[in-house]
DNA sequence: ATGAAAGCGCTAACAG
DNA sequence: CTGTTAGCGCTTTCAT
């Protein structure tokens, strides 16, 4: 292997000390101009890259960020992922990603990678199994941050970025109320994740606000994957009488049963009217159009990144650390997949 | 900041040298098993992390892998992602992924940050706009292997992972042709790009040997969004005759045209046979369900880490070093928006 | 099987 | 504005 150039080198060349070489490379202000320009017309020259390796050993900084999602294929993670990777850029940051692929022994896995790769501060969605967040002491204990986004643990400890769920399915499920739906059907994934879990509470809430009895019967938790409109069509053709509101928890999964069930001539809303999650490009590509919750994932991305980032450069002021949760605008969008009546919210 | 624990604290601990201790923690073979174990757990007890700061420096290799691809927010992308990830995590490497928003200059700069992050290696897919490869040189002069992945540049003497989109085309031009189509459009991206060209070639290909002859005025170059449909819908219809067959490059285009033409009264496949590109959740979503090339995202991301970490990790051999062009295979899928005659293929 | 010593390339005190 | 010095924590000859 060849020799490396080092600041050495440059420092030969000019006829300077290393240190005034390494400040002029960093833009130390007290270096002379006219000193400055030689050197790093220097270093140009003898084809110098600064060792990075050597300059985090002693800054005790990695300028990277660690990123854990459940998929990284999923239109909604992606789009999170895009708006940090945006945001990590603009600020000189690196984006290390990795994927918990839902399992919980993966995560806790990914965050010990994160966590010898001393990232400088981490980005978690967590995965559904568990609760569980012993795995980020580490973090914790030297004080690195750790932000969560979407879904966070419960412990209310820890600074999170999300929406409110429990409205958001909340103004949906009376959405459907009002669009003459007597039985409503809430399909959506693992409970234990919060996400879920508060969804269901908007739904019971709206449910209860407009004098219909909550039944257990009509929540189904499956995996909300591409082929969950099968299942959960087969589920709802069982029940009686036959439920006429569908809140379906991803767009993937209610685009999937909205053809599960036209498929079986159930028409679309005159029979079941549906509700998905999520706003993605599928919502507005399925006939009807799916009504759905505007999730603003890639807005997310750039938050969460930010506050990380504000967090990590803001040496003296630590406001940020204190903030709990901030949570961001979410809207319904009602489309033809559940308007009954004409044109009315 | 407190001290941080270090393999001479260990050494200390244990009554051993420091030398014993790295070499206890990263399993080399010459240290007694009783040793080890002694080791280990003062480690342990100690909280001990190890330095990858100091560990990169001395080693000069940082165990991580440079990802640029155009944008991360888009199905395709986000696959090859994730098989990506799983490959990377499994063999012990990082990820750190950057867009480059289609622009060249952003990719030179990402470029840039990976050089001077010293990733052990590089996967790119490349933005459109030119097909400059210099931003790439420090790689090449430094031997820091650099593996491209479904877009290519043309000149030959990179390593590649792709497809065969020419004969991926023109599979489905036939297809076009046997259906009965008569003047068939073809809808891509920017022509720069190698995947668009190798695509056009195949379409004219495919004229050629069924007696079409070629119109410039049927290939549509054009971004190709979720808002591609209607453009390229109101071009079609200006046509004299108006085009029965459709090829779109991507399936999210494929699917808006699909919209754009039944809101119009126009029917598929029976008035315009649709082909789409990727096989995205989406082609099984709309209807009829398109028909499309079935993109193996995911395997490509496999095989391209794959390869690329082969090449890292086997220092002696250097077989896959001179390996040009890995090529996957891709098959078109058949389904109601093409199928103007039947089940015949 | 274990240890001593040197150095990877940089930056931050401290001094001038 | 510039320089001297020391050390970040690890790995690797070379020696025993």
């Amino acid at each position: 292997m060849k020799k490396e150039i080092t600041i050495y080198d440059i420092a030969e060349n000019v006829g300077l000390s290393p240190t005034t070489v390494s400040r002029a490379l960093s833009n130390h202000p007290r270096v002379q101009e006219t000193t400055r320009k030689k050197i790093v017309d220097a270093a140009k020259s003898l084809g110098y890259q600064s060792n990075i390796f050597a300059s985090s050993l002693r800054k005790r900084k990695s300028k990277s960020i660690g990123v854990i999602v459940p998929r990284l294929n999923s239109p909604f993670q992606s789009s999170v992922l895009a708006g940090m990777e945006k945001i990590a850029t603009q600020s000189g940051y690196n984006l290390v990603i990795s994927q918990s692929m839902e399992s919980l022994e993966k995560e806790i896995s990914n965050t010990e990678i994160m966590y010898n790769s001393r990232v400088d501060g981490l980005l978690v969605s967590k995965a559904g199994t568990t609760d569980d967040i012993d795995h980020f002491l580490p973090f914790f204990k030297k004080e690195i941050p750790v932000l969560f986004f979407d879904r966070t643990p419960e412990k209310n400890n820890c600074t999170g970025v999300v929406i409110n769920n429990t409205q958001a399915i909340y103004d949906a499920t009376e959405h459907l109320i009002k669009q003459g739906c007597k039985r409503i059907v809430h399909a959506l994934g693992n409970l234990q994740i919060n996400v879920y879990a508060d969804r269901l509470k908007g739904y019971k809430y709206a449910l209860m606000d407009h004098g219909f009895v909550f039944d257990a019967e009509n929540v189904i938790s499956i995996e909300l994957d591409e082929e969950a409109g099968e299942r959960i069509t087969k589920k709802i053709l069982k029940m009686h009488p036959r439920p006429n509101g569908l809140l379906v928890s991803n767009d993937t999964s209610a685009a999937s049963c909205l053809m599960a069930l036209k498929k079986r001539g159930i028409r679309v809303p005159q029979d079941v009217a549906i509700v998905g999650f999520n706003n993605d490009l599928i919502s507005r590509m399925v006939e009807p159009h799916l009504s759905t919750v505007n999730y603003p994932s890639y807005h997310m991305g750039e938050v969460a990144m930010k506050n990380l980032i504000n967090h990590l450069d803001d040496e003296h002021e630590e406001i940020l650390q204190k903030t709990n949760t901030i949570t961001l605008r979410s809207e319904l969008i009602i489309r033809d997949s559940s308007k009954r009546y004409g044109d009315s919210g």
